[in-house]
DNA sequence: TTTCGCTTACAGAATGTCCC
DNA sequence: GGGACATTCTGTAAGCGAAA
């Protein structure tokens, strides 16, 4: 097994959720296995190696695999959540300039935008009380934080006991949201407010964990920076990378 | 002669389209 | 699903004329 690729355990995980006919089309191990030395590495398509066959071949089919959302539903099949409680927070991807968006659409649409540090990505993530990743959402890099809490959690099939979230979710209209799903907020407030209403800061202390998922995830190099002009191909690798950090 | 500002051409990358 | 090629985008370098 060379570096990058799947493990037989994972392959196992991952196979049944592959497109394809039997006996057409290429291997579909070496196809994944070829989006996985691409991500984690970061090297663009058409310097992936001859291993892999044509590299055009290869991106065409990870973009359709994106679109049939077979990426969203693998990270989906994967996990067996721990919902005491969750952690939310956001990281940015710095864009490279080959991601500018598609001419047909926007860069707000294809989740791109100008933040600090310039063409950037914003990755909202819920992750559940082990640190494993639950949903993930794209916005251009210079949207707020706080609007995209109640998408995440929205996508949750049952409600947490508890969120957790820094300073930069202390919104009342996150607050609400939390009452009305019966989740306790773990969400230091800001200094702002005149309630410095209380929380538990020993779950507070939890929160490093959702960092750390981010830090597993940018280890991939295809994730630290976005090379991908649209937003379901850039999402479709946070998915695959999500999916097997479930499996590690 | 140098500098500035503008335009143009090109390179390099991901994605789209046609056809099989 | 695959092969070949086209399209579209940004950044950069080169070319050019005007002004200092």
């Amino acid at each position: 097994m060379r570096r990058h690729e799947l493990t037989e355990r994972e392959w196992k995980v991952v196979e049944p959720h592959t497109l394809g006919r039997l006996g057409t089309g290429r291997d579909n191990r070496l196809f994944v296995n070829a989006v996985l030395y691409r991500v984690r590495t970061g090297v663009a398509w058409r310097d992936l190696p001859e291993r892999f066959g044509p590299w055009n071949t290869a991106a065409r089919r990870f973009r359709r695999w994106a679109q049939a959302g077979v990426w969203e539903a693998l990270f989906q099949a994967v996990q067996e959540p721990d919902y005491a409680w969750v952690l939310i927070d956001s990281t940015t991807a710095k864009a490279h300039k080959a991601a500018a968006g598609p001419k047909k659409s926007t860069p707000a649409a294809e989740a791109l935008g100008r933040s600090r540090g310039g063409f950037c990505t914003k990755v909202h993530a819920v992750v559940d009380a082990l640190g494993n990743g639950l949903h993930l959402v794209l916005t251009p890099g210079q949207a707020a934080d706080s609007p995209q809490l109640p998408v995440l959690l929205a996508a949750l099939p049952e409600s947490p006991g508890a969120v957790v979230a820094d300073k930069a979710y202390d919104t009342n209209a996150v607050l609400d949201t939390l009452a009305q799903q019966q989740a306790e907020a773990v969400i230091p407030p800001k200094a702002t407010r005149l309630d410095q209403r209380g929380y538990d800061d020993n779950l507070y202390a939890d929160r490093n964990k959702v960092e750390r998922f981010f830090g597993r995830l940018k280890e991939a190099r295809g994730f630290a920076t976005r090379y991908e002009k649209t937003a379901s191909s850039f999402l479709a690798v946070a998915h695959l990378l999500a999916a097997l950090d479930w499996m590690r």
